[in-house]
DNA sequence: GGCGTTGTTCGACT
DNA sequence: TAGTCGAACAACGC
């Protein structure tokens, strides 16, 4: 589920992966991928080389030898890289891959194609012209403040905006808001400044934690109300568990907020 | 084999 | 008008 650190991990392995070896040409299975068309991408980068990497939220940005071009992924729900020799088979739903002069392939995975490529030749331009807010690893306490006081949606999707702060999804905004004591339905307009300085640390501190542990959830701390979604491998023998808040042992209440599965401590996130 | 899931876009409503 | 909200989108895993 691709949000900002699971993009970051993936901007990452394209910087570590893939830079500075010449393009000799592109497979793309659906067109529909595109937000290019197929002719102009081959012909803009074959003989290119990507020489860097930007992301902002879950926008990446690779960028090429010629600097007004530009290449822009977006991950969707389930988008993945993997780098890997052309002798080995295409991996599983390598839908767009980057052949490299040097034997090796970038293929970018598209599972259930909500995934986006294309070519962009300035990324200010595109950012203002999307609208995409302020990377949420960076923003401000006083621009978060600034965005979110006048709206008076529920917090959760408002944080669920990318025009607001740039790089939050489903489960990191459940896990913010309970980090924060916040719950999903306060109207955004009440928060209190002390909920506003909560939220802007837990942000950050979701964020960096998703990071750190290369957003394998299973290693996440205890303290994190992730583990009640029963992801990949649980850290717990007893399901029955991870059901209860980390924190004082009431039950997980699970709903539908903005039309998302919503998880939060009724308990310690009032409204 | 039907349902749930994921992020973004678009259309409708206030 | 602009803000808000919910449905639709594709296709997979369970």
């Amino acid at each position: 589920m691709p949000e900002l650190p699971e993009v970051e991990i993936r901007r990452q392995y394209l910087e570590t992966s893939s830079l500075h070896q010449v393009i000799a040409h592109i497979e793309v299975e659906d067109k529909k991928l595109l937000t290019t068309e197929y002719s102009t991408l081959i012909n803009t980068l074959t003989g290119r080389q990507f020489v860097g990497t930007h992301r902002v939220g879950k926008n990446l940005f690779v960028l090429t030898d010629a600097p007004d071009v530009i290449v822009h992924m977006h991950f969707g729900m389930t988008g993945d890289l993997d780098y890997y020799h052309a002798s080995l088979d295409r991996p599983r739903f390598a839908r767009i891959v980057f052949e490299f002069t040097n034997g090796f392939n970038l293929g970018f995975l598209c599972p259930r194609k909500f995934e986006r490529v294309g070519l962009i030749d300035d990324i200010d331009a595109f950012l203002k012209r999307k609208k995409i807010g302020e990377d949420g690893l960076v923003i401000s306490l006083e621009d978060l403040i600034r965005q979110i006081q006048p709206k008076k949606a529920f917090i959760k999707p408002v944080l669920l905006d990318q025009h607001v702060v740039a790089g939050l999804g489903n489960w990191i905004v459940d896990e913010v808001l309970f980090q924060a004591y916040i719950h999903p339905e306060q109207r955004a307009n009440t928060l209190t400044a002390i909920q506003f300085d909560q939220l802007h640390k837990a942000i950050r501190l979701v964020l960096e934690t998703a990071i750190r542990y290369e957003a394998t959830y299973r290693d996440f701390p205890n303290s994190f109300l992730i583990h009640v979604r029963e992801w990949d491998n649980s850290p717990y023998d007893d399901v029955e568990a991870h059901k209860f808040c980390p924190r004082c042992g009431t039950r997980i209440e699970r709903s539908e907020v903005g039309g998302r599965t919503t998880f939060f401590c009724p308990k310690e996130q009032v409204v």
